[in-house]
DNA sequence: CGTGAGTGAGTAAGCACTCACTCACGTTAG
DNA sequence: CTAACGTGAGTGAGTGCTTACTCACTCACG
């Protein structure tokens, strides 16, 4: 990492990378480029160029197209803490904070649609780590979500609903408005705070008017 | 429609085809390939062997593999007739059939995920078409969903909610679910009916227990 | 001076697209 | 009734270009 120290002794001819830091960059160059274009859509000459580099080079680093690919979504398939949160405000039974942190997570200013759109392209391609990929970015709060719904209406708090077709419903509005803005390119038409909390008390109060006149 | 009476007549050369009936055939082989592949991901070679014909004949019809694309997404932007059996169901107040009718549209035994699948690659390809077929089979179901609902806020039917945002929910929901099992291939646990009604039950009547004991 | 970062100049295959051509068939002149 | 003809369906064999991938090679640095 103290690279660049040692740079500066050869101003002439460009200063070596070391092999993870190239690597590094290809895969940030090369998911920036499949995200946007698919995979058939992204040439490895464009990655190279990208990245600052010869073709011969990222061949150097992975053996075909498909293995940057695969090692890009095996790469981003980490996701960051938002369990942790999440998990404290179900332990409270704070209902309302629960949906809300799940919502915001995904619908809040300057979300990268990077992976959002690396995942809706690796599922219609039907590329081979698509699966695994879904699992660890969606299933993961998928089964939180369910968990958590199953656990509130055995308490009594929710209605008897199908846990699993709850937590798809919740999801789905979610993901639906990453689709209609990131994907489809419709312009919001209220804050990002304004629509989530709009989605969260649609979801846990519904639409119909419950009856204060009998 | 009659060209295999024809046909007989010469038995070694294949019969000739009309222009129109090949370009149809053209059209729908290269719209399962285009739904399968992208397009990118689709060669007019493929097209045409799908079609039966040669590459050559494929540029006769259509001057680029863009145009044919192009073509398509015109051809494949007409929807069918829903919005009468909607309108209606709008025009009598009945809430629960006005949902039902617009999500079993989506949800269905057999329903074709080619369409969709376009949709979305069309979207994140980038195709300048993208916009139109949009438009045509999202955003007309869309505004209805939201004028429908508008209404209902103003009869005092529905709570006070934003009807755009409330639109969206809804569409959220069904179309997230069509997205999990067309194009990530998540199997159904329930059937399609009930999924249905579960969908339509959660988002008018909300996941909280409207407390009965007070 | 060995190792590994880095590349220019390839290669074979595949790509969208073209061209010169054949042939089927309905119309029409003799 | 037939033969010549025009039109349009249909194609094999290309075109130049791009693609993923390779190889022989240079040179920076510990």
């Amino acid at each position: 990492m103290n690279k660049f120290a040692k740079a500066s002794k050869t101003l002439h001819h460009a200063p070596r990378t070391s092999g993870v830091e190239r690597q590094a960059s290809l895969i940030n160059a090369a998911a920036s480029l499949f995200a946007t274009n698919g995979f058939t859509g992204t040439t490895t000459k464009q990655i190279a160029k990208a990245a600052g580099v010869s073709e011969a080079l990222l061949f150097k680093h992975f053996p075909t197209k498909r293995a940057l690919y695969t090692a890009i979504l095996t790469e981003k398939a980490h996701y960051s803490g938002l369990r942790e949160a999440v998990e404290e405000a179900a332990a409270k039974r704070e209902d309302k904070r629960f949906f809300t942190l799940l919502a915001s997570y995904r619908i809040r200013k300057g979300a990268d649609p990077t992976l959002f759109r690396l995942l809706l392209f690796s599922a219609l391609e039907g590329h081979e780590m698509s699966d695994i990929f879904f699992r660890q970015q969606y299933r993961v709060f998928h089964d939180l979500l369910a968990g958590y719904i199953r656990q509130r209406i055995d308490e009594g708090a929710y209605r008897s609903v199908d846990p699993l077709l709850a937590a798809r419903a919740f999801f789905g509005i979610i993901v639906h408005h990453r689709l209609l803005h990131d994907i489809f390119g419709l312009p919001m038409h209220r804050t990002h705070e304004a629509t989530v909390e709009e989605y969260v008390s649609l979801f846990l109060g519904g639409l119909v008017r419950q009856s204060s006149q009998p």
